[in-house]
DNA sequence: CTGAAAGCGCTTACAG
DNA sequence: CTGAAAGCGCTTACAG
């Protein structure tokens, strides 16, 4: 249709169907008022050159892009993966697009992805804050002018949206089950990010009815552990609570050696992430530990091959598809001009029996 | 510093540098001649106020968006993920961002989605090809400048680069391994995407040697199959290879408990991705077979469970991350004008012999 | 080395 | 209902 080496624009439109640019305009933006047969005729145009309108031209005046930014630690990890995937389903479906960055957890590098994200000028973000408590950057792209909705963790220093799973009530309810069991030395691996020696401290303080607000992920399912045991009124011993050296599988099965070698080990073993599941389970098989005889084991995130091995694998289950999705209604409709109070949207997980735990032997 | 509700602009760097518009621009470009004094004047304003480049008003102009296209199957899907982490790092590298689509193999959606990336003027474009025949649509893309990198692959319809792992050695090490082993019927799991009978009819005949090219990888891995029997003079039973009803996990157990419950069952299974490799080995933990005393099992994709299983799995072990990478250079080289002939990357795959495989009993 | 001016491809008050 | 004109925030020949 077209020759010129450049695609056409909406000048190219407005001369074939012999009207204005402005008219042209109007007709496809389907704005202000246009007779029906002149529209006709822009679209006839439209359709006969191929037309397609420059969104980049379009977005420097409408200061819309209809993309948004995802910035998650690592889209390879089965969990963003799969929020990620609902993030992308939803926004399209609002029609918007999605960039995607990773931080492998690094502040900086966040800072700087939304630095970039923000040049682009993405209509809102959806962001798993590498530190909850480095939330400056965010604060301003709010500032900005553009919307945020937390993931996966919450941040008691941002006014902002956040969707998450409720982490102590899934931890709680794991563990519930295992002290049902009988069991009375119950073993959990963590990850390593809970920010300060203070805080870890003051976790397994007496203060376990605060608000999960200031905890990240991690640590509200520490809380969960905490909170069953004093409602069961099974005294904790800090000793079986284990912090990885690092968060990766390799740093969950050093701990997870270390506590299950350990004199008086614990009977039962539960993971808060799916990481950690199977750096734990890798402990588990080296040292060829019968499930659920030897020990109780309670994995995090519902994963295939959780019911792969034998026996299956008893386990937290999060909505990672939905976590996603409700991430991006949120932030749809914040770029469409809500301004209500942000939310907390918590969303419940599953805790599915199967095979990996069962009574203590007495 | 700026309090003017919208940031700032080029203009407002040059206001307080005390230099045109077109001087701002230049210092910060570092194009054309400025002199030293002025281009410290220009960024000590630039710092002072906070100005960050409009991206979009840029691109307009110099018809770069810095930006990818990622057209994937599903984000969700392990391997994808891992592709997708390795395109994104090298794309940053080379100062891109990268926007995610996906397809879940359906060519109408991934038309839509390419139209939508060029209307957002991505630079280029890698893409998993839905149907490795319909591939107008990315043809199209690149007669508009825009060029497109496919991965695991490849289109004979299409010039374009292409990155995959060599399918048709992958699956012809495993087989000539469960050969070796004395295995003479070797079951294989492969996805329905063959897109015509006479194809399917075809790759089963005797014309073993053809190029890959016009095969997608599900066809080229049987093909390796193929090729392995052939150079050990032993004849393949087409009943041994079968094709799922529908490409999911689901599909896979089916077609695998239908093989295995068989008269005269193989006595070792082969599986053609990592999706198969759930489904099947699904089907031999439903039927309780003893691997490998019962069946000898050879996976693919080497994902972190497939060691947690006993035995652990023998598979074939593709460079997920690489392959992204791989395809981002080779994208990004095109983008910098790169016009040599298409290339088709084929990277190795490692064969992994882990326990799930051993000889034939007899 | 620097500035005035045109222009990228659109949208949107403002008149008519 | 329609058009002429301004302008979004930049870059880039073109003069000087």
């Amino acid at each position: 249709m077209t020759e010129p080496g450049r695609p056409p624009t909406i000048r190219d439109v407005a001369r074939v169907a012999e009207v204005s640019v402005a008219t042209a305009s109007r007709a496809l933006g389907n704005y202000g008022r246009v007779s029906a047969e002149t529209r006709a005729r822009v679209l006839a145009a439209t359709e006969q050159i191929g037309y397609r309108p420059n969104s980049l031209a379009r977005s420097m005046i409408t200061r819309r892009t209809n993309s948004i930014g995802v910035v998650c630690a690592d889209i390879a990890s089965p969990f963003f993966a799969g929020v990620v995937r609902g993030i992308t389903d939803e926004a399209k479906r609002a029609g918007f697009d999605t960039l995607l960055v990773n931080t492998d957890e690094d502040v900086a590098t966040e800072r700087e992805a939304v630095a970039l994200l923000m040049d682009k000028r993405v209509d809102g973000l959806i962001v798993s804050a590498a530190d909850v408590r480095e939330v400056e950057h965010l604060a301003g792209a709010q500032e900005r002018g553009t919307p945020v909705v937390l993931i996966d963790r919450i941040s008691s220093m941002l006014d902002a949206d956040a969707v998450t799973v409720d982490d102590v009530a899934a931890t709680e309810e794991a563990v519930r089950h295992l002290l049902g069991l009988g069991h009375r030395r119950i073993g959990v691996i963590a990850e390593l990010r809970i920010e300060r020696e203070a805080d870890w401290a003051n976790l397994l303080g007496p203060d376990l009815d605060r608000d999960r607000g200031e905890l990240n992920a991690s640590a509200a399912r520490l809380l969960g552990y905490l909170r069953a045991h004093r409602a069961a009124g099974v005294p904790v011993d800090p000793s079986l609570v284990c912090r990885t050296g690092s968060y990766d599988v390799g740093g969950a099965t050093e701990a997870a050696r270390a506590l299950l070698t350990r004199t008086n080990r614990p009977t039962a073993l539960v993971t808060i992430d799916n990481v950690m599941t199977v750096g734990a389970f890798r402990a588990v098989r080296e040292l060829d530990l019968d499930l659920p005889g030897d020990l109780s084991f309670v994995g995090f995130d519902n994963l295939d091959w959780t019911t792969l091995v034998r026996p299956a694998l008893t386990l937290v289950e999060q909505p990672m598809h939905e976590i996603g999705e409700q991430a991006a209604r949120r932030l749809v409709e914040r770029i469409s001009g809500d301004d209500q109070e942000p939310r907390r949207i918590l969303l419940p997980t599953s805790f599915l029996v199967r095979g990996s735990t069962a009574a203590v032997e007495s």
